[in-house]
DNA sequence: TTAAAAAGTGTTGTAATTACACTTTTTGTT
DNA sequence: AACAAAAAGTGTAATTACAACACTTTTTAA
C-alpha cells in the first residue's frame, strides 16, 4: 500500500454528476430538465446534477441524483465522457460525469419533478444550458444513438408491453428519420428476444394491434461498446 | 455565480488519469506498462497514470503522463471512461479517468521509457495489473477497435510513410483476425485520403512496395462516436 | 352497409461484402 | 545468363444485406 504522502502532495477537487434524462412521449424524445426559480441565473437552465458523496460510486451518485428527480431508481443508465476542463463550472472547479438515463414517462413522480421546478421539453425546443451542458446533451445523444443501433435500449423508454406502431414511431424519434414500416416489422421479426405477449391493444386502432415485450433471458446483450 | 457555500459542504477526490498505450511492431499490437521496482508491491505491473494538478484539465494531464513517458506530445489520444468505485484504489479514494494513445513504436523516447522502468508488452502476454487496470485495458481495446472500424485511427501506430502491406498487417492486428489482401486493398484504393507517395519501400522485399500517406486535409474527419 | 382508421403483409432491384489464385517484378545465387 | 526466391500486385463471380415500394385486412361506430 502506497504511504499517505504518495496521494496529500496532490490536489483534489469537487466531483459531480450530470444526468442526461431521456424521455419519449406523443412521438417525440425530450430531457428532463430544471430551471432555477431563484437569484442568480434565475430562469437558468440546466441538466439534473449533484455532488459525488463520500462513500458513494460515480454510478451511485448518477442513479441517486435520477431517483431524487423522478423517483425511479431502476432505469437503464450509462456513463457518457467526464468533462475536465479548469473553468467549466465558474465557481469551483468541478469535475463533472456526465450519466444519461432513459425513462418510460408513464412512470416517474410528477410530485418529485415539480419540486424540482424540473420540466420535459421536447429536443427540438431544448434551451441553451448552463456551463458546458450543451455539450453534453449533445454528446449523450450521439452515444445513445449510436447504442440504440447496435442494441435495444431504446425499449426502456415504453411500457413492458408495447405495439410494433409504437417501436417504430419510437426509433423514429430517436433517429430523426421516417422508417419504413415492413422494412422495419421485417428486422424486428428477425429478433427473437421481441416476443408477442398475445395481449391485443385496442386504444388506438379498431382492428387491434399485437402486444409485444422485450425477453430479456433470449437477449444474450452482454457486450458493451 | 453560486456561492462558495455551495460547494465546500462537498467533499473533494484525488482526479487521477491512467494510460493504455498502443504500439505496433512485428504484426502484433503491444501496451506500454510500468512495473514496480521497489517495495511494497514490487514487480507488481500497472498502466502508465498520474494525478491531476490543480490549473491543469483532464486531457491536459493525460497528456502530460504519456509525454513524461514517452517523449512524445503529439499523439492521437482519447478518453474511455472515469472509474468511480469507492474501494478501487486501496489507499485513499480516487476517481481515475482511463485514456487510451497511439504510438507509432519507433519514434518514442527510449531512455525515457527505461527511467521509468516501463516495457512494451504484447497484448497476449498482458499480466495482471493492479487495480481495476485489467478493466481498463479491456475497456481501451474495445473502444480502440471500435473506432479503428469506423475512421482511420490505426495509422497513427504506421511512419508516416508505410506499404499497404503494413497497414493490412496492423489491421489484423488490431482486429484478431486475417483480412484477404485483394478485399483490403480494393477498400483502400476507395479512400482517398489514402495516398500514395510515389516512394518505393525495398526494405523486405526485391520488387519493391508503394509507400502511402495518410491525408488528413482529404479526410474530412470531423465526426466523433 | 358502409366509412374510417390503423394494422398487417412480399417482392424486386441495388449495393455491399465475400470468396477465391495466379502473375509480376526484382535481385542474389549458381 | 538463367533461375530461384520472396513479396507485391491484380479481377471476377456469388452471396448477402439493404432499400424501395402499395395494397389488403380487420373492426366498429355511424
Amino acid at each position: 500500500m502506497a504511504p499517505k504522502a504518495y496521494y496529500s502532495v496532490h490536489p483534489k477537487f469537487h466531483a459531480a454528476v450530470d444526468c442526461i434524462i431521456f424521455g419519449f412521449e406523443e412521438g417525440e424524445l425530450s430531457l428532463l430538465l430544471l430551471q432555477r426559480n431563484f437569484e442568480p441565473s434565475k430562469g437558468d437552465w440546466s441538466l439534473a446534477g449533484g455532488f459525488v458523496e463520500e462513500g458513494e460510486s460515480l454510478d451511485d451518485a448518477a442513479r441517486r441524483v435520477v431517483a431524487d428527480l423522478t423517483g425511479l431508481d431502476d432505469l437503464y443508465m450509462r456513463q457518457v465522457h467526464t468533462y475536465g476542463e479548469v473553468g467549466r463550472d465558474p465557481g469551483e472547479r468541478v469535475l463533472s460525469t456526465a450519466y444519461y438515463a432513459l425513462v418510460d414517462i408513464k412512470r416517474y413522480d410528477r410530485e418529485l419533478v415539480r419540486a424540482h421546478n424540473a420540466f420535459w421539453v421536447r429536443l427540438p425546443e431544448i434551451p441553451h444550458l448552463i456551463f458546458d451542458h450543451d455539450q453534453m446533451v449533445a454528446d449523450a445523444l450521439r452515444f445513445m444513438r449510436y447504442q440504440a443501433g447496435i442494441k435495444p435500449v431504446g425499449i426502456n423508454l415504453l411500457p413492458e408491453e408495447f405495439t410494433l406502431t409504437q417501436l417504430q414511431t419510437l426509433y423514429e424519434a430517436i433517429f430523426g428519420e421516417r422508417i419504413d414500416k415492413r422494412n422495419f416489422r421485417k428486422r424486428i421479426a428477425g429478433m427473437d428476444y421481441i416476443e408477442k405477449t398475445g395481449n391485443i391493444d385496442k386504444t388506438l386502432s379498431r382492428k387491434g394491434a399485437a402486444l409485444y415485450r422485450f425477453n430479456r433471458d433470449k437477449y444474450d446483450g452482454n457486450f458493451k461498446i
